[in-house]
DNA sequence: CTCCATTATTCGTAAAGTCGAATAGTGATG
DNA sequence: CATCACTATTCGACTTTACGAATAATGGAG
């Protein structure tokens, strides 16, 4: 049942089968059976395309409540250790920083627990994609559609704006907003053309400057490599900064302005059934920020 | 779970698991599987007793949820024929005259259907004894306390009053139920000491009328075989004194005042859905008795 | 108190299910 | 129009599960 239901989420049976982790095979085997079993075609499906038949769409919708049924009774009886395997998708810097460390821990403390961890920073379909959770940068609701998943924050970080000490003995550091009319930025490209405005505080609020750039890049990575080659000034999670502002690769300016921090939100599908896995992974994940702006 | 749950109600591993025609082998290992995945001791067992925790009673109850709406969907779409095991529990007489002869017919038409009959004729406590189905004759409610069963009334018998030849030889043949009182009758044993009455209808009316007995029997075959000898009157549904009446071995008396007619019922537990299984038994049973009564 | 019938459990064997590679079919592409 | 990449399916090898006889434990009867 909980194949069938991955089969017609997924309108695939190579995908279903690899979210589950059986081979192919056992797809075909098992949905075979079923119809067999029942009596009736469920799925319409051609080597290219599997769709679901009438009855196959109205089974689908009664499975999806049984199997939540059933998980929920599992989860309420379930002193035992979360076992099986987790999906997750996270932020792949923010989970270096700040889920990584502590991994093998948590996986010592969840013995029977197998985590497999990717990394993106779109807001992706949870049920299509086949993960149960998604740890990501930035305000659920400017990320895309989050529409029927659950978003708990977990921690709001900090921004700073820095430039290299080689970007401030050319140009010198920028005291006040107004200053930033002379200086050099390095952009990171908007899917709309253009780049990213700097933010800057000013009297409590937050104004947006636009500031000219000699280099556009479109990663956060590349980003802070210019940045680091003294391109222009950057802004960033402090975190990110650090190590650079300890070892004096990078200096903070306009510390009294500051951007606006980023939220960073953990999230899942609302509609179905936390399993024990997904709910202690979350528990644990939102820890981890703990603290952290 | 479906183990589990049959465990807790028969209160035993081994009448569960000879419930579902399963090794008691089988039943041991599944429910250790159970409580080591939940992590939680869900029946408390000395080779003697099996009793579910506190813990075990709750997710049964919730298990017992879970197949009934499992049990739904499957019904709700299974087009193809019933299959399985199907226990039914019958009164004997009803069950040689009006179901056998047709059970090579409905057998045939679910070639996957194996049918497991008892015969009896107590108000079984359906799920206690694992049975999916029982015929009996009589109104539910005096054959006991017929909790949580669904009743299907298939036929309503008409009775008649009968004698042998040679019993009307020697007393004569009654023409009013005031002529009784010279008459004399095959007792049949109440529980409670004495016998059952003869009754009679009497202007709309039926009214119980004591008459005398030189033998009183506890089964209606005996009750039959007496009458046969001549040694009273006797009650009886029509069904099964045609054959006698049709050779002349019993006459009808008393013709326009027939004792109440007995009906007969199908009885199966309501609370649990009903499975494919059940469904299209009862309403073959049920038309084996079309027209009767 | 002992024995006995009955029960849950264990263990070696057999069948079923699961798996991975090879096969056949389909829709887009050059 | 042929090719290609991808898909669902099939089949043989294998692991897991279910089975049946033997074992250990328990509560009542003599």
């Amino acid at each position: 049942m909980r194949l069938f239901a991955r089969i017609v989420e997924r309108r695939s049976f190579t995908r279903a089968a690899a979210d589950l982790s059986l081979p192919r095979s056992t797809a075909t085997e098992a949905v075979q059976q079923l119809e067999a079993r029942l009596g009736v075609r469920l799925l319409q499906r051609t080597t290219r395309s599997v769709v679901p038949t009438l009855d196959g769409e109205a089974y689908y919708r009664r499975c999806l409540k049984l199997l939540d049924d059933l998980d929920e009774t599992e989860n309420a009886f379930c002193r035992a250790s979360p076992r099986g395997e987790l999906r997750v998708d996270v932020q792949g810097a923010l989970a270096r920083r700040f889920l990584l460390p502590g991994l093998p821990a948590f996986l010592a403390a969840y013995p029977e627990l197998r985590l497999r961890m990717t990394e993106g920073d779109r807001l992706v379909d949870l049920v299509a994609e086949g993960v149960d959770c998604v740890l990501r940068l930035g305000t659920p609701a400017e990320s895309g559609p989050s529409g029927g998943m659950a978003a708990r924050r977990v921690a709001v970080l900090p921004e700073i704006t820095c430039a290299a000490p080689a970007y401030v003995e050319r140009h010198g550091a920028p005291r006040t907003p107004a200053d930033l009319s002379r200086h050099r930025m390095v952009g990171f490209s908007r899917p709309e053309g253009g780049w990213h405005p700097l933010e800057v505080t000013e009297n409590g609020a937050v104004r947006q400057v636009q500031v000219s750039a000699d280099i556009v890049v479109s990663s956060a990575e590349s980003s802070l490599a210019m940045g680091l080659l003294g391109l222009g000034l950057i802004q960033l999670p402090r975190y990110r900064a650090e190590e650079h502002l300890a070892c004096g690769a990078l200096v903070e300016v306009l510390a009294d302005h500051p951007p606006t921090p980023t939220p960073v939100h953990l999230l899942w599908p609302r509609d179905r059934q936390l399993s024990a896995r997904t709910r202690v992974f979350i528990d644990w994940a939102a820890a981890r920020f703990e603290g952290v702006g």
